[in-house]
Formats: C-alpha cells, sequence, structure tokens
DNA sequence: ATAATATTTAGATATTTGTCTAAATACCTA
DNA sequence: TAGGTATTTAGACAAATATCTAAATATTAT
C-alpha cells in the first residue's frame, strides 16, 4: 500500500499513467512527452513497476510500458473502505 | 489533487483518517494512538486538513477532528478514469 | 490570579525525493 | 567490428518531508 501511494504521490508519474492509459509507449516516447531528461523519466519508470502499477517488456532496443490497471483495485478498495 | 495526494502520502496519515472512519476524536486521543509526538500529530492533523481530508471544531480547550470522506470522490474519478 | 491541561507554532535536524550530467549497457546496422 | 540509438545505472545536489524539543497560546479550574 505504500509502496503505492509514493508511486501515485507524483504529478509526473501520474501524467505518464494517463498517457498509457490511451496506449503503450516506449521510454523514450514516454520521456518526449515531458520537459524532463531521460533518466529521470526512467527513474519515475521504475518507481511505477516497482508498485507495480505498469509493466514493460522489452523489444530489441526498445522497452515498451504498459499500465497496469488492477493493482489500482487496491487503492479503490482502502478509499470505499473509508467512506462507509 | 496534489494536495491530496501527498495527504495520502503517508502511513501515519492514512492511519489517522482510519481511526477517524470510526469516530470523530480530538488531537490528544489521536495523538496517543501513536508513538509520535504531540507536535509531529499536530502537524499530520494539519497537512490533512488543507488537503480537506478533515474538519476541526474547537470546543472549549478540545479540538475534535473529522474525517471528510466527500473529498476522496476526486481520488476515487481519478483513478476509475485510468481504469476505462 | 495561578496553575494545569490541550493544542499549536517555531526552529532544528536527519532522511527521502526529484532532478541533473556522465557513464555504462544493450541492441541494431552498415 | 565500429558506430549509432535506446535505455538504464551511478553519483551528486537541492528541495521537501517527518520528526523532535522548547516555547507560545488558549482554556479551564482552584
Amino acid at each position: 500500500m505504500n509502496y503505492l501511494f509514493k508511486a501515485l504521490n507524483d504529478e509526473t508519474r501520474r501524467e505518464i499513467l494517463e498517457l498509457l492509459k490511451d496506449k503503450d509507449m516506449t521510454a523514450g516516447d514516454i520521456a518526449d512527452a515531458f520537459n524532463i531528461s531521460k533518466p529521470s523519466i526512467s527513474h519515475h519508470l521504475d518507481i511505477l513497476k516497482r508498485a507495480d502499477l505498469v509493466t514493460s517488456e522489452k523489444s530489441g532496443q526498445f522497452i515498451t510500458y504498459s499500465i497496469n490497471t488492477t493493482i489500482l483495485e487496491d487503492v479503490l478498495q482502502w478509499i470505499l473502505t473509508l467512506k462507509k
């Protein structure tokens, strides 16, 4: 739970998830969408991956990232129990 | 949105919300539930309050805190749009 | 008025975090 | 195999964060 909230607690990472919601993207394409260096984006992707919010697949020299929404169910449940 | 996620990104603050889910509590009673100094808890309550996740009411020398779940709707919506 | 209690504010400090540049690794192609 | 592209790793640094103790503020009770 901690990792999840930590991962979501950053505007850039949340925007990455919003991008990936629409389509899978390579690390480079994701980096190009921000005014942040590639290494920084790589670091953000690593945090998202550790939180299981994204998955990655290597194909050749590219690494394609995809969103994993199933893990969001945990956050959803936590919030919903607060609301009752 | 930023304030909200920031406020939720701390185990102690999340536990405070879980306590307040069951019943309103004074600042002192909340502090007693943790192994953390009163000033630190006061600071956490301030962050929760700025995020509108709790409200407070002063009665005499006590300040009673209550959870405000309506604001959680925003987080809920943000997550739900990611899932579609 | 004085003392006690509840809470916050102020200031200090150690840790965590987001960012950068430079270098390393991996893959592809000519 | 040499050079180019994609990505990550390493190391440094500034800013943000969580915590603490000491002091201030506000309220109640003697």
